[in-house]
DNA sequence: TTGACAACTATTCTTTTGTATAGTATCTAA
DNA sequence: TTAGATACTATACAAAAGAATAGTTGTCAA
């Protein structure tokens, strides 16, 4: 098999993904407006992974590129985590408690999981008993709502990563952010990922 | 989940072989070819296909069907409508603008739909932008959430009924209360059902 | 016996989509 | 240094494809 670009490789990763999200292949022009570039352009990469073995194209056809052996799912398990314990690896069997089927179009990324609420710090925004999905990372943007493990135990809060240290703080003006120094951060406190997802059943 | 006619069975059956082989989904051209039929024909069974739950269409788009993955107890097509029209009926196809795959454990009922949230009047607990699933049910109870259509537009309220008449209040305590004698609220008010579950992406 | 559903025909309209022509600019290996 | 591959722009066209309108026929249950 001939070696790719990087840009024929990112090709080649949008259209598997688009194919595992959708159930079926993208368009010449989807993978265009994917990466802002003209029709032409795209079909020029589609034609040089077809000459390279890479997928295989029915000239004419609408969607016409299969990727060999590939099981699309329209449904995602997503695992939701009870106690999450320090150390572990996150998806370890034991912390699994049950795996719920979403769309795949509400799951981004790779690794994702969901965590029940217990408490009221991030009120209003999320509130005890919601599901909250989070994208596993091990680092998210200033402000962002992340699923952090401090002292063994598993909280939702926003996040926001200084020079001075780490703070923590919730929504809820009730509840006092916490802070921690860079030495402390580092030892007690591990971001799992970032919250994408809020379901709440009412 | 609701069984299929042979013919039905015999067009699953032709997608998922389609599919199998070819890598990616017929057009509704292909299905009308192998039986022998017209595109509208095949275009029916498909639809009927969808409404039973047995495989996922993307509107407007080219081999935009995917199979649902195999497990379909698990998961339910929970319509999304778009614009609620009076008089007509809920789940007409032309209110619904697609539908989502969710686990059978979310939805409660038989019918069911989402609706997108496009003002804030119930914030904090609903936002712009939020999925909310509504149960189809003529009345709820008193301070439960609605989906409610007024003067010909659905919007989401806490609904108060009263002796005096209907009064539909929003969280947010920037809107003002909707009141309405008994008269009125019989000729314009329509509850379309309880709102029993919120679904945010962040 | 009415009405919903299933299974179709025939035709048409409008988008979507693949692909083509005709280029430019950059890089790389012979 | 020069041919070939890569990575694009801009425009255009014809075919493919989804979906709609407007029906017909048959079945089966309330």
């Amino acid at each position: 098999m001939k070696t790719l670009t990087s840009r024929q490789q990112a090709v080649l990763s949008f259209v598997e993904e688009y194919f595992q999200q959708q159930g079926y292949p993208p368009t010449v022009r989807e993978v265009a407006a994917h990466f802002g570039i003209q029709p032409r352009a795209a079909d020029d990469h589609l034609s040089a992974l077809k000459r390279k073995g890479y997928l295989h194209r029915e000239p004419g056809r609408s969607r016409g590129l299969a990727l060999t052996g590939r099981q699309p799912e329209l449904v995602v398990e997503v695992p939701i985590l009870g106690q999450i314990a320090a150390g572990q690896p996150l998806l370890a069997t034991e912390q699994v408690e049950d795996t719920l089927p979403l769309p795949r179009s509400w799951v981004q990324g790779e690794e994702v999981f969901l965590l029940r609420v217990t408490g009221d710090s991030m009120a209003p925004l999320i509130l005890p008993g919601d599901l909250v999905m989070v994208r596993v990372q091990p680092r998210v943007a200033r402000g962002d709502i992340a699923a952090v493990l401090v002292f063994d135990e598993a909280t939702i809060k926003r996040v926001y990563e200084e020079a001075g240290g780490l703070v923590l703080k919730g929504d809820n003006p009730d509840f006092t952010p916490l802070r921690f120094s860079p030495g402390e951060a580092a030892e007690l406190v591990q971001i799992l990922g970032k919250v994408v997802g809020v379901y709440r059943s009412l």
